[in-house]
DNA sequence: CAAAACTTTCAGAAACTATTGAAAGTTACG
DNA sequence: CGTAACTTTCAATAGTTTCTGAAAGTTTTG
């Protein structure tokens, strides 16, 4: 394959599997292009290559500096703002991981220990019912949100290595 | 707080949640809705509860079933169909990992693979950086589908208590 | 300070996704 | 069979999200 060829198809790529996931297709296809530039591109460099509108550009790159991202790099002698992704994958991972937590999964947590709190609990089928599944719901997420936490903390290899070592 | 304004509010949250997460709001309400129902509902009932059209009902219905989310239930003697979803928490979660793996994983990794075997790889800056990052993103993804299949295969508590053991 | 070079905002437009509801289809049963 | 009781489909519509581009804002520099 072309790497002209290639590199659409993984924008194309990495744009739908963002929209799966909840992001905004744009978003994804910028971060996309900035993941494997081997330059820092300038706001006009994403709107061509992209064929993006200025606005549109300038609100997705923003979005990607508060997921942290992507940041700013200013070049001596330039008034232009140039971009720059992460590029280390699993730093990468670990932030949007850490993203999500923070806006998605800490509401929900705190949603779901609320739920539980009924005034007369246990007292029909429907709340007996009501309890122990919301119950259930909220364990599985503290479960899997520590996992998250532990990730986030953990280097990568020594992650992956421990799950394959208790996968025995 | 009532039972019928937690229940409210727990098909808000799980709607919201599934429409972040790239699953259509009206889908994850209905299977909210037959979490907690004590008995198995019909369209009929569904369609009452979320104030919902009879196609959108059973188009969610379906996609549910797909998902092996829910199944119907027939009564005897009756010919309505009744629906029910599945209520062991680990058990929802292992499939919804196993449709998100079949249907969206995959075929990533087929893409990502293809994608680095370029024409004539590592000759510019471009190909190289390209090859690298796609390289790093398919074995992380590698990774992650790894630990999937095993969180499918495990029991939760096996695989809960292994994780925390190792993590000392 | 003024003009140039650039970035940000935002209201309207376009594109996409979800929903309705009437009509068509299916099944059970007298 | 035929009809009643239900389910499924799908074209039209509504609703939501995303995008555009012109205008406003900001910073730099001569």
């Amino acid at each position: 394959m072309k790497l002209d060829q290639a590199k659409q198809e993984f924008l194309q790529l990495w744009g739908t599997l963002g929209s799966q996931w909840g992001i905004n297709r744009t978003m994804a296809q910028i971060h996309a292009l900035l993941l494997i530039a081997p330059e820092s591109l300038s706001a006009e460099d994403v709107m061509a290559e992209l064929a993006i509108s200025r606005g549109n550009a300038n609100m997705n790159l923003r979005e990607l500096m508060n997921w942290n991202l992507v940041y700013k790099e200013l070049k001596m002698g330039e008034r232009r703002e140039y971009f720059r992704a992460e590029k280390d994958i699993w730093e990468v991972a670990k932030r949007v991981i850490q993203e999500r937590r923070r806006r998605e999964i800490q509401p929900v947590k705190e949603s779901l220990k609320d739920l539980v709190d009924l005034d007369r609990p246990k007292e029909s089928d429907e709340s007996k019912e009501f309890v122990k599944v919301v119950g259930d719901i909220g364990k599985l997420v503290n479960k899997l949100d520590n996992t998250a936490d532990l990730a986030l903390k953990a280097d990568q290899n020594w992650f992956f290595n421990k799950l394959i070592q208790i996968m025995k």
